[in-house]
DNA sequence: CCAAGATGCGTGTCGGTGTGCCCAAGGAGA
DNA sequence: TCTCCTTGGGCACACCGACACGCATCTTGG
């Protein structure tokens, strides 16, 4: 099941576009509506596209911090990964968390107001994990790239 | 412009099935597909909505590692920052990348394919980039959190 | 009590989507 | 070499649904 470049020109577009028509993505594409339909399907049954979603930009809702925070666990034991996982999920400001190879054991990142609505965020959801030993913050000046997929996966033609 | 809970619905609905219909979306949050469709385009020409998209499984595409890198820079100058930035862009394993406060510069997180892959990209992508003092490179185990939004979006019920 | 904004219903038009059918290209096998 | 078969593409058509409009109603705030 590989992909050719026309296949992956609807991905790149469905991207951008959701929301595209077959026929309009058919022009983009250089295919009729009846064969991007086809494939289009195809991509969704075989899972490439896993859903259709609506991107909210959050500057408009007041979120134009992030903040990186590298937290060590008291251990590292089964018990100590679960409990402190269990609770990570349900912090609503944070929006990735990674368990880490290295001295590290976790990176979150937290989206925030500004740097005082950070601090509330780390009063009332980070001091408030389980087993933390120790958390360290840092704040990102600037987001230079942003992007849902590497443009990697466009650029292999495979056929 | 304040969004009522309503809103807030309309727009977590949206960043699960972005090609919902009006009526569909109507049924979910409590109105008629004319009310929905009013503020539906109104939260569009708002800017609440940047755009849809769809969401690729990038298991699929086989890059099932992800790598944070933290870089440094020989200098902190304004040009150093400009050529870096620049050619960082330009690195298609590169998803994000933040100018940080603090010690590190860069935190970059980077899909590979595998550890071997990621020796490839370090070599073609990484350690050409202009300026770099400093590579470091940790990996990530597991993914605990992933969300494109921050669930304290929806939980802001002003009206 | 009034005005303005928001809602809901109904309707009509437009467009998208799905289907059936035929055609072209490529590969396998006799 | 010829033929069969498979795969993917394009055309045409019909149906269903989405979308936009107008109008009546209701609620909210002053």
């Amino acid at each position: 099941m590989a992909l050719d470049r026309k296949d992956l020109a609807i991905l790149a577009e469905l991207t951008t576009n959701a929301r595209a028509s077959h026929t309009e993505l058919a022009n983009k594409v250089g295919l009729s509506s009846t064969a991007l339909a086809r494939r289009q399907k195809t991509l969704e049954d075989d899972g490439y596209i896993q859903a259709y979603q609506a991107a909210l930009d959050l500057a408009q809702f007041g979120l134009t911090t992030t903040v990186l925070v590298r937290i060590a666990l008291e251990s590292q034991s089964d018990e100590a990964l679960k409990a402190f996982e269990a609770e990570v999920v349900k912090c609503p400001s944070v929006v990735r968390c990674f368990l880490m190879s290295g001295t590290d054991d976790y990176i979150l990142i937290v989206l925030a107001r500004d740097i005082q609505d950070f601090e509330r965020i780390h009063r009332t959801e980070l001091s408030r994990l389980p087993r933390v030993a120790r958390v360290q913050s840092s704040f990102a000046l600037r987001e230079v790239v942003n992007r849902a997929v590497p443009t990697v996966v466009f650029g292999e033609t495979k056929r």
